[in-house]
DNA sequence: TAGATTGTTAATCGATTAACAATC
DNA sequence: TAGATTGTTAATCGATTAACAATC
């Protein structure tokens, strides 16, 4: 059986990538579990336990190779194969999902848009034409989608979920500000941006009683 | 000295706030740490341990009254308060911030945008004008902005965000998908979608291969 | 071979869960 | 008063860090 890996290290792969790539641009070619922990500000010891959750990528006495750690942290992240994504909902949120170039270069096609606002449907978004909303269960069922990013409001994205899941999609990207409730077989992944504006609210208070604290200590 | 809170803890309790709010609004009254977390799918325990991190706000042989905690944790998140923020960027990302009606009701006003195109510049978005970055350092220097939502693009981000800070902006929404190094007493919180993305590629990975797994099995 | 650094086991730390006395 | 449920201490679990033998 599979070992499951916690999602406390799932959390960081991305991040470990993402320094990665930017070691290879600058043609590093190998780098040890050390010298990366003082870049990233974790433990040397953190690095090593992580990696060596997908196995042995390093080489005693010399560190890891950075061009293969991280193209096998990218099959680890499935980045090795296109995902076709389709996304519902063409607002603001919608739109700037589509015209995010990062998602195209890591494999992410954004290949259709949907929306019901008449006015929106035939639109052009980063090379997509929007969809009427009708057109997606004809198209959820044949081009079947990999993964359904749900930029709907909140009212009505239990519905949509239900219903492409339904027609078999299998992963969903929500950005509503609700919760799914969703087979268990179905994969999801949230964006709740209210709670992260939440937590910095919470942050800059709990950063000005520290303040005042240390202004009256002295 | 004050305690500090886990970010475990943190992370869990504007969960908690929506939770509330979808049981005030019902107009239930109070409510037992059991029966929340069976809606919430968290143990009573946790509940009582995370709250009982700020105070004792329920009752023994009665439970939490659902008004009373819902306004108590808002003052923990700082919600009673007024927060000014200034958008830089108004591409797509920092249009669906500026339009997002959700913030504006937990008491996030979003006050002025900023870009360099000058296409953008007059445009209206969500009510606020689109202003030119040359007004940036004024505005900021004279307005005071409590968050700074950063939506440009990452090769600008780092410089952007130390302009800010050095004219006087104490916390920073980071959309741009780079680490910012900024001095300690900043508060920074990061929405990084491409990671988000990567994440949910991972599991849909981790999902296939289960479901072989369990097909090999029979 | 000597030095460096991994992979991995053991120790520590922190977070979650369980249990229960306090009390409404 | 009896029943319910909190607040809080103790036990468990899991994640992080430290240590070091293996090995390039």
């Amino acid at each position: 059986m599979q070992k499951v890996i916690s999602t406390a290290v799932i959390k960081r792969l991305p991040r470990y990538y993402r320094y990665l790539g930017e070691l290879r641009k600058k043609e590093v070619v190998r780098i040890s579990s050390k010298e990366l922990s003082e870049r990233m500000n974790v433990t040397a010891s953190q690095i090593r336990q992580d990696l060596n959750n997908f196995g042995g990528f390093g080489q005693q006495g010399y560190g890891y190779n950075v061009e293969y750690l991280y193209t096998e942290i990218g099959k680890i992240l499935g980045l090795d194969q296109e995902h076709h994504v389709a996304i519902i909902g063409a607002g603001n949120l919608g739109q700037a999902i589509a015209n995010y170039g990062d998602f195209a270069r890591r494999g992410f096609d954004i290949r259709a848009i949907f929306d019901v606002k008449p006015e929106l449907i035939g639109k052009e978004i980063g090379g997509v034409k929007i969809r009427s909303m009708s057109e997606l269960k004809d198209y959820v069922t044949n081009q079947k989608p990999d993964i359904v990013a749900l930029a709907v409001p909140k009212e009505h994205a239990m519905q949509v979920a239900n219903d492409v899941v339904s027609w078999g999609v299998g992963a969903i990207w929500n950005f509503a500000p609700t919760e799914l409730h969703l087979p268990k077989d179905v994969v999801v992944e949230n964006v709740h941006l209210t709670e992260s504006l939440m937590r910095l609210s919470y942050n800059i208070r709990a950063a000005k009683d520290k303040q005042k604290e240390s202004e009256t200590e002295q």
